[in-house]
RNA sequence: GCCGGCGUGGCGGAACUGGCAGACGCGCAGGACUUAAAAUCCUGUGGUGGCGACAUCGUACCGGUUCGAUUCCGGUCGCCGGCACCA
């Protein structure tokens, strides 16, 4: 009889020989084929590890373990994105220093993820906060800075009112902050920006070239939001003046009945003397700057707006004049800030019109009445009421009403996009200085590169201020400085980066860690790029993935990486919910600690759990009874040794059995379909156990294949029995396709669709043969009026009967 | 509203490219072992009818294509996720 398994010792026996070893490190071998699997690196916070950190992380792991043994280089990083506001909110209420507080939030779940058997190369570690890190996130900033892509301006930014912090609009979400949901308001603050627009396009067609998931790729195409249209200008009547508005539909121009300007648009300051009713639209722009973003989308039912008395455009085309209107359903942010409404065939519009008495034209055909319902399945369908476009269809209109606004010079074709310019400030220490100097001659300034990195200094208070100024603005012995341009005075700035910053190139650094002269050489980029697989939260769609593939493509341009794209391959993993189907938190009571998962059943077993549970990309619920099917499960494999006899080949009865569980395996490892792989193995494990043996080899192959999901068992048990060296050092099973191919199948012989028997034949068979079977099988039940005889080979006879 | 995804036993979930629906696990029921319980092992487990080999219904709902549909097509309902006054 085997001994007991005990789960505790064993598991920190192998961690402790993997880290001897040096077991997972990935090699400077570049003769060899490589695989970089990448997940995304944790934010060390004060919980410490969640239940749902070990399910990306195994299913990598997975991966990572069975390229090593399929003879890859194989880099499986991890390391630290440690900088964030949670830290320095704990820093503050415990008085405390932000870094000691990473520092002890990074071993405790260093602690844990170490626990769990993943093979990281530890050596490849990287932390954000770390000088030598940020050294060269400066360093990308400030080529940012040099091409122009880096850029401060006044500007009304997003503004958490509990954080007191600025936020990119990926931040805000539903106008309340990503981070702590308190509502975000306006705020007019000088910003550094990024130009991702800058990079739109090719943000939006690199995504053609990588194999990432559908609904990722979705999500930024809808987060970019490309629209092809015109603009066009209408001129003001009576003046030397014209409103451009952008539109998706220039071929709706005779339908434009009105227009609307956002209440920001400059040219209602332009006129305000000419107009008559400035008082009231005063009194309408106050109102729309006072609503927050939140409040604005609340409000978004009904439609507001006030007439300009004194100021009417002409619709280019026909030379009608129309009335403009203020409203702020129109945006100063996308287009021109002012649009032609065309309310036949736009709700918003139609809604405005029918509020405010707006005449409404039908210009294309196919709708009920317009004046009830906008009608605005208008892809397709013929123009009407158009004038030389009558007749036309959409996109034949769409052309000859651009060629003609080119030729007559009133308007062109234009694409725009939605993605907006990345807010790069954060008022707040906790965050890599932003290594600029202004100085009053020169400007914004770069620091030399040999100034960096240019590191946080130590301030007494971490406090946000309400004014908006960040917590180092306070320390003037570091604030003032002089210019590396022309020498005289000058002021640091005092905002720092976002904590996307950090995380934006951090998979570059894991190839070449510990380089003092490069973020990473030219030898380790061009070998290990671009990332063969990349796992991590939908969450990050458009934040972080959308943020690091913008820094990549310009550090590519720049000449600095091999790759145009930084991952080739993308994947997500669904949530792990609580017992009770909701979401873990502390005050729903459902929270469940890894660590106890570990303690009391072991890593193997939470490993095994969290993969077999259910489809890797769908949320799970969390239960405790299927923890202890999978404890029970690895029971059984151990007790296997208990049945083990001699054998160097798989014996006949099992050969194709063995040969399908290696092909299943395999596939299903790199497909995500961990839980299906997991059950395949369970049921040969049952096969086993009923015949009451196992043999030498086909036991070896067993644990090759599930030693990726509990390599610490599987490890354990290869050595009490004697096999050759370590499992992580053996070679990945190999299958022949024809062996799992069985010689005889049993298959289902149909009458009219319904199976009636049930008859085994070679798997070979010809019609003839196999249809013969099929009657014999079906005896008395064999219908008298035969008229249609199937035969698919290897799955089904099918007999059609009157 | 728009865009994605999904809907299968008591539960989590399987099902290749259209070919025996419910693999595997959980739970439950019965049995073995035990003084007893836990653990473990064995058997059964979609509904209905029948002692029974069997019949019949069944993959949200309605319809279609097909010899054959969980799978493909059209429509309806419901759920989840994302975006949202983007002109």
């Amino acid at each position: 009889m085997a001994v007991p398994y005990n789960h505790r010792a064993l598991e920190e026996k192998w961690q402790k020989i993997w880290d001897e070893e040096k077991a997972f490190a990935a090699t400077d071998d570049y003769s060899k084929p490589k695989y970089y699997a990448l997940v995304e690196f944790p934010y060390p916070s004060g919980q410490g590890l969640h239940v749902g950190h070990p399910r990306p992380y195994t299913a990598l792991d997975i991966v990572a373990r069975k390229r090593r043994m399929q003879g890859y280089n194989v880099l499986y990083p991890m390391g630290w994105d440690a900088f964030g506001l949670p830290t320095e909110n704990y820093a503050i209420q415990n008085k405390i220093h932000p870094k000691v507080v990473t520092e002890n939030n990074v071993k405790r779940f260093k602690g844990q993820l170490h626990a769990l058997g993943y093979s990281f190369d530890w050596d490849r570690e990287v932390n954000t906060t770390d000088p030598e890190y940020y050294h060269w996130t400066q360093w990308i900033f400030l080529k940012l800075f040099k091409e122009g892509l880096a850029y401060k301006t006044e500007m009304p930014i997003n503004w958490c009112t509990s954080c007191k912090v600025g936020l990119a609009n990926e931040e805000v979400v539903n106008g309340v902050c990503e981070r702590c949901g308190a509502p975000v308001v306006r705020k007019v603050k000088s910003q550094w920006m990024l130009k991702i627009t800058e990079y739109a396009d090719k943000l939006l067609e690199g995504l053609n070239d990588v194999d990432y998931i559908e609904r990722v790729k979705v999500s930024q195409r809808n987060w970019i939001g490309k629209s092809q249209g015109a603009e066009v200008d209408f001129p003001i009547a009576g003046k030397d003046e014209k409103l451009t508005v952008y539109t998706t539909r220039p071929d709706t121009l005779f339908g434009a009945t009105y227009m609307v300007v956002s209440p920001e648009h400059p040219i209602l300051d332009k006129y305000k003397d000419e107009i008559k009713n400035w008082d009231e639209i005063t009194a309408y722009r106050e109102q729309a700057a006072r609503k927050s973003d939140f409040e604005r989308s609340e409000l978004a039912k009904e439609k507001t707006g006030v007439e300009i008395d004194g100021l009417a455009a002409i619709d280019p085309v026909n030379d009608k004049e129309i009335p403009i209107w203020v409203s702020d359903y129109v945006l100063m942010s996308y287009g021109t800030g002012a649009i032609m409404a065309v309310p036949a065939h736009d709700t918003r519009d139609w809604e405005f019109a029918k509020k405010f008495n707006l005449p409404i034209i039908e210009v294309v055909a196919g709708g009920e009445n317009v004046q009830e319902e906008a009608y605005t399945d208008v892809a397709t369908g013929k123009l009407v009421n158009s004038g030389f476009l009558d007749g036309l269809e959409v996109a034949e209109a769409k052309k000859k009403i651009i060629e003609f606004l080119e030729e007559k010079k009133i308007g062109k074709g234009k694409t725009n996009f939605k993605l907006r310019d990345w807010v790069f400030s954060r008022q707040r220490y906790w965050g890599e200085p932003i290594p600029i100097v202004n100085c009053e001659k020169c400007g914004y300034v770069a620091l030399p590169e040999s100034e960096l990195p240019l590191q946080l200094p130590e301030v007494d208070s971490y406090m946000p201020t309400d004014n908006g100024e960040s917590p180092l603005a306070a320390m003037t012995d570091w604030v003032n400085t002089t210019c590396p341009c022309c020498g005289g005075p000058a002021k640091r700035e005092t905002d720092t980066m976002p904590q996307w910053a950090g995380s934006s190139w951090y998979f570059l650094r894991y190839t070449d860690p510990r380089n003092p002269d490069a973020l990473a050489s030219k030898e380790a980029l061009d070998y290990w790029l671009p990332v063969d697989w990349y796992n991590g939260g939908m969450e990050h769609t458009t934040l972080h993935l959308l943020y690091s593939r913008f820094w990549h493509k310009f550090l590519y341009d720049q000449g600095v990486v091999p790759t145009p794209e930084p991952y080739q391959k993308r994947t997500s993993h669904g949530m792990i919910l609580g017992e009770n189907g909701e979401k873990m938190s502390k005050s729903r009571g459902n929270v469940v600690n890894p660590d106890d998962i570990v303690m009391d059943y072991g890593a193997d077993t939470l490993r095994t759990y969290e993969m077999f549970i259910g489809a890797f990309d769908l949320s799970a619920s969390w239960s405790e009874n299927g923890v202890k099917g999978c404890r029970r499960f690895l029971e059984r494999v151990w007790k296997l040794q208990d049945i083990l006899v001699d054998g160097d080949s798989y014996r006949p009865e099992f050969e194709t059995k063995m040969h399908q569980l290696i092909k299943k395996v395999s596939n299903d490892y790199e497909n995500l379909k961990y839980n299906t792989a997991i059950a395949a193995m369970m049921s040969i494990l049952n096969d086993f156990s009923k015949d009451g043996k196992i043999n030498r080899a086909e036991f070896e192959t067993f644990l090759l294949l599930l030693n990726p999901v509990a390599p610490h068992i599987t490890e354990e048990i290869w050595s009490l029995c004697g096999y050759k060296g370590r499992v992580y050092e053996n070679t990945w099973p190999e299958y022949d396709e024809a062996k799992t191919v069985e010689n005889t199948v049993e298959i289902a012989v149909q009458i009219n669709g319904k199976t009636r028997a049930t008859v085994a034949i070679p798997v070979d068979a010809d019609k003839d043969s196999a249809i013969a079977a099929g009657k014999e099988a079906l005896g008395a039940k064999l219908p008298a009026n035969i008229i249609k005889e199937i035969y698919v080979p290897g799955r089904i006879i099918n007999l059609v009967a009157k």
